[in-house]
DNA sequence: CTCTAAAGTAGTAATAATTACTATTATTAC
DNA sequence: GTAATAATAGTAATTATTACTACTTTAGAG
């Protein structure tokens, strides 16, 4: 594998951001550095970092594939209300593969864990929505 | 909602497959009965089916998306070896929404979990595989 | 039974996400 | 510097899925 400018601008522009970005995201960010670059880079650089190790991608249902800079394991929750995708990692996540390893003889190798509900927030503005029958206070 | 032969053929696709069949293989199936079907009529129907509750979708990383006629709760493996998917139902995948709707103060709604391993069988043969250094027993 | 409104279909076109192809350019080891 | 090779830009192709539209089917009222 060679430099490539391109490639550090595609991994630069994953470790940089504070989301999860999918390939769309990338190309606009990175495009403000080299104007240039065609999506078709992006993409290949961004699955060749995958493969080498150095970010990993996040399957979600129903959307484009996402992209994330964090290695150590963990799996992801999507609120429907604000449409944002957080990291999760609790105890009961990190054993699941073993558990599930002997509770059914499989081998597991890996698992993709996509949740779906409503953070914190955006269940509080439910509530209150609710309890004003959908009117909003100022 | 009115009553539709194809949509009837195309539930009893879903109902009658051993497997987990994506839109394809359904439309593939349902065609033997109503050649003249069209893909459109089996994805509109497929999603419709899902909407009313009467099968589900699986939302598969890197591939098509698959329907499924078992309603109760449940989650999936794909075996790496035999490219199978396995239904999988273990008392912790059960409780997982509850578990981390507790760590984690969001409100759980759904979840799509898919494991990636080898099922006993394929374990079985990479293992003789293995000892045999790649050479395979008549 | 026949008529009619609404729902559904076939066939085709369009879209979204992603990968493949190819001529040109950049990197790197000597 | 030069040659081998990896990488890129730009474009085309592919895959999975949804949208559109003219025609057909269903089902309820008269």
């Amino acid at each position: 594998m060679k430099y490539s400018k391109q490639r550090e601008a595609v991994l630069n522009a994953v470790l940089w951001s504070n989301g999860h970005p999918n390939a769309e995201t990338v190309y606009e960010n990175v495009r403000k550095e080299i104007p240039h670059i065609s999506l078709g880079t992006v993409y290949r650089n961004l699955n060749l970092l995958v493969e080498k190790g150095m970010i990993k991608k996040i399957y979600m249902p129903s959307q484009s594939d996402r992209f994330d800079k964090e290695l150590e394991h963990h799996d992801h929750i999507y609120c429907e209300g604000c449409h944002q995708l957080f990291d999760i990692s609790t105890s009961n996540l990190n054993e699941i593969n073993q558990i599930v390893e002997k509770e059914t003889g499989f081998q597991i190798l890996s698992h993709d864990i996509v949740f779906q509900g409503l953070c914190k927030n955006c269940r509080q503005e439910r509530k209150i929505e609710g309890e004003n029958y959908g009117i909003k206070r100022i």
